[in-house]
RNA sequence: GUCGCCAUAGUGUAAUGGUAGCAUACGGGACUGUGGAUCCUUUGGUCUGGGUUCAAAUCCCAGUGGCGACCCCA
């Protein structure tokens, strides 16, 4: 018989790793809900060329792409921030600034390692309308609040300006074709060292001595503070975050921000590379048709987060009602439905087994009570109620039980 | 898309080219209205397809999947 596996790069969700992702979800969603944004939804799929244009169609090598019966070309969404420029700039007429807030999946077609996967999720937001670094400072503050309320205390904010490390590119003389490959060469400083990244440089065809004269320059900002970042920097001061350190080699792979940028590294987990990390995009939507609409948001990783965080065990309901004799599990199946209207979770038996076998499994699955269904009870109208954990018992009507549960 | 390492019950692991075992989990029982212990026990596996060989989990090739390094990024 074959066996089928989930395809390359996926995974299934098994209830304990749900249950942990529904618990950081709703601690995510407070924390938007605090700073006043709303969800949004996008549709899994977009138009190729929307999805393309930002990056060319080489970026086709890194998506899901795919005809659909009319022949239309689409490719599954594999960033939050271009569906949702689509959005703003197909309703210029929203009030400003916008603040949108998203969790949800995304899929990329590239090789699977741990923390990478072909379908993955990620949470943040996206401000929309203000070019100030109030807004670029806010988006910082609503990653720190995520971060904490992850659980995560440990970690700290890498920030730079990418339009200071564009002068800088410029004032070493590596011409503007060359500037992106540059910048992914710089982004690799902490990884691969400086020699790796001259090496790197030289190979992207850029002379030794601009690379020479642009890490020396770059090396120099460390010391030097950029404006822009100095301001946001001392924002986050007064707002109380100070784990936030500049960091000139951070500029981010992706091609469409155009200032601050900024990762979270947390500490022990280097390794998994940044768990959140966004920066500003100001002439994403004016790509879209919108006129220009200034822009910053983040993303934070969930498939990493919870690769720190773990996963804890499967959630069981309060209670198992139990027929002592495997005649009554029909009057087991109606008392539970009979409880859950009154509000109480619980499952009734549905194995057929002996109650010794029921108590057993209560026990190893940590279900907190156990309520036996006999000819007494029913015609009592008054049922056993075990405490697992103590092994205390008491006869109570339904009623009585759903009360004591509830509460 | 390139390179390296890897793949045995659900999980974790054994097996010089010669009977695929152990632990754990799961199901049943010892124990027909009272669990966590103990004992017994059923099911379940060599990723897929080729090749070499009298004989392949073991050697070779390809595919698939995992891990890591490129690339890129969450």
């Amino acid at each position: 018989m074959e066996k089928f596996q989930p395809p390359r790069g996926t995974r299934d969700l098994l209830p304990a790793e749900m249950a942990a992702r529904e618990a950081l979800f709703s601690r995510l969603r407070g924390v938007f809900r605090s700073y006043g944004y709303g969800e949004v939804w996008t549709p899994a799929f977009e138009d190729f060329d929307l999805l393309a244009r930002k990056s060319g169609p080489d970026i086709e090598q890194e998506l899901y792409v795919f005809t659909d019966k009319a022949g239309r070309k689409l490719g599954l969404r594999f960033d939050p921030t271009v569906p949702i420029c689509r959005i703003v700039a197909s309703s210029p007429n929203l009030p400003k600034p916008m603040r949108f807030c998203y969790l949800t999946n995304m899929w990329r077609y590239d090789r699977p390692q741990k923390g990478r996967w072909r379908e993955f999720w990620q949470a943040g937001v996206e401000l929309l309308g203000s070019p100030r670094p109030e807004a670029d400072a806010e988006v910082l503050a609503v990653a720190a609040d995520c971060m904490r309320a992850a659980g995560l205390k440990r970690f700290a904010f890498r920030v730079n300006s990418r339009t200071a490390v564009e002068a800088l590119a410029k004032e070493a003389g590596i011409p503007e074709g060359k500037k992106a490959d540059a910048l992914r060469a710089l982004d690799k400083l902490a990884k691969v060292g400086k020699a790796g990244v001259e090496k790197e440089l030289q190979e992207k065809g850029i002379p030794r001595a601009k690379a020479e004269a642009f890490l020396g320059l770059v090396g120099q900002e460390g010391g030097r503070t950029d404006p822009g970042i100095a301001r946001i920097t001392e924002l986050l001061k007064e707002m109380g975050i100070t784990n936030v350190r500049h960091d000139p080699s951070v500029v981010r792979g992706i091609d469409y921000y155009t200032g601050f940028v900024f990762e979270t590294m947390v500490e022990g987990h280097e390794d998994l590379g940044s768990v959140a990390s966004g920066g500003r995009y100001d002439t994403l939507v004016g790509l879209y048709g919108g006129g220009e609409v200034p822009a910053t948001g983040f993303g934070m990783g969930i498939d990493r987060v919870m690769e720190i965080l773990g996963t804890g065990k499967a959630p069981v309901p309060h209670l198992l009602v139990a027929p002592v004799r495997e005649e009554l599990a029909g009057n087991a199946l109606s008392l539970a439905g009979e409880l859950r209207a009154r509000g109480v979770a619980c499952e009734a038996e549905v194995m057929g087994r002996s109650l010794r076998k029921q108590l057993e499994y209560a026990n190893s699955r940590g279900i907190p009570h156990l309520l036996f269904v006999g000819e007494k009870e029913l015609k009592a109208g008054a049922y056993t109620l075990r405490d697992m954990q103590t092994g205390k018992e008491q006869q109570l009507s339904l009623e009585a039980v759903a009360k004591q549960l509830r509460g």
